[in-house]
DNA sequence: TATTGTTATACTCTATAACTATA
DNA sequence: TATAGTTATAGAGTATAACAATA
């Protein structure tokens, strides 16, 4: 029975897009095993760390520059106000600047280490010099298709 | 407010994780789209051509293929017999071959056709050489972390 | 009119636990 | 004991629609 595991025929092991979802899907379960001893789901941990680069961002300038719907972005922040990763303040009557506080900013910090950490285990796992050439090539693979929403 | 935008300081960019599951996000919501118009999700999609390339593969066996869980595969395969997508016959007592069905096969035909423009897409969007660079190094990336199933 | 934040809701994918029946 | 299939359930991420308050 486990020899027919080898001898299985899968046409999808020919598809770049396929091999970049798993090899996404599995890098994403462990940084999030790593994330998870510090006590943050991946989203978390971005919101937090873009947050803590960019002080007094709203949620929706936050939404826009991760993907992250406004609606989702709701309940993301109200967790990490809740946990007193972060505080709110008034901005505009409308929006709320967002910063991180100082419990915050250490959760940050063992963040951005874990993520760090992952990165570079990524980049020794590939060929020389290939981590480079993906770093400037990926961006045009999530801008060529629509990504971004269209009007929501 | 735009302008904001503009002068974000994303420190994210800079990791080629955050990179990898952008672009892998992105280019999986754009197949799902196609594979729509098939009427199949991209999971559904992937399992009916697996089938496919080998007639008589259990769940089980399929599960390993694609890491989906045992418990995840029942109601899919249910899901595409149901639909008269797959036909299962009793192999073992406790374990039943799959093999796709006439119609399963026109449905089966068309979401490889979508997959292989897809991937067609994306081969093009990067520079000369990288895709088979990138086809032979990601498979490290993915069994690189224990993307296996521990023991469940 | 457009934007911000919010609530409610639903769907997909994934994960664990527990059960049965077979091997 | 281990494996195949199943059910139930839960969590995470993502999607839309609709609303009030503000610009």
């Amino acid at each position: 029975m486990d020899i027919a595991r080898a001898l299985l025929t899968n046409p999808l092991d020919d598809l770049l897009g396929y091999q970049l979802r798993r090899a996404s899907a599995a890098l994403m379960g462990e940084l999030a095993r790593e994330l998870d001893r510090i006590g943050l789901k991946a989203t978390e941990a971005s919101v937090l760390i873009l947050i803590d680069a960019n002080p007094g961002i709203t949620q929706s300038e936050i939404g826009r520059a991760l993907n992250i719907k406004r609606a989702n972005m709701a309940p993301l922040a109200a967790m990490l106000d809740l946990r007193g990763f972060i505080s709110r303040q008034k901005a505009d009557g409308r929006s709320q600047g967002l910063i991180v506080t100082t419990v915050g900013a250490d959760h940050c910090r063992r963040a951005q280490e874990a993520m760090r950490r992952h990165d570079i285990r990524i980049r020794d796992a590939l060929p020389k010099g290939l981590a480079a050439k993906l770093q400037s090539a990926l961006p045009a693979l999530w801008q060529m298709s629509s990504e971004q929403e269209p009007a929501a």
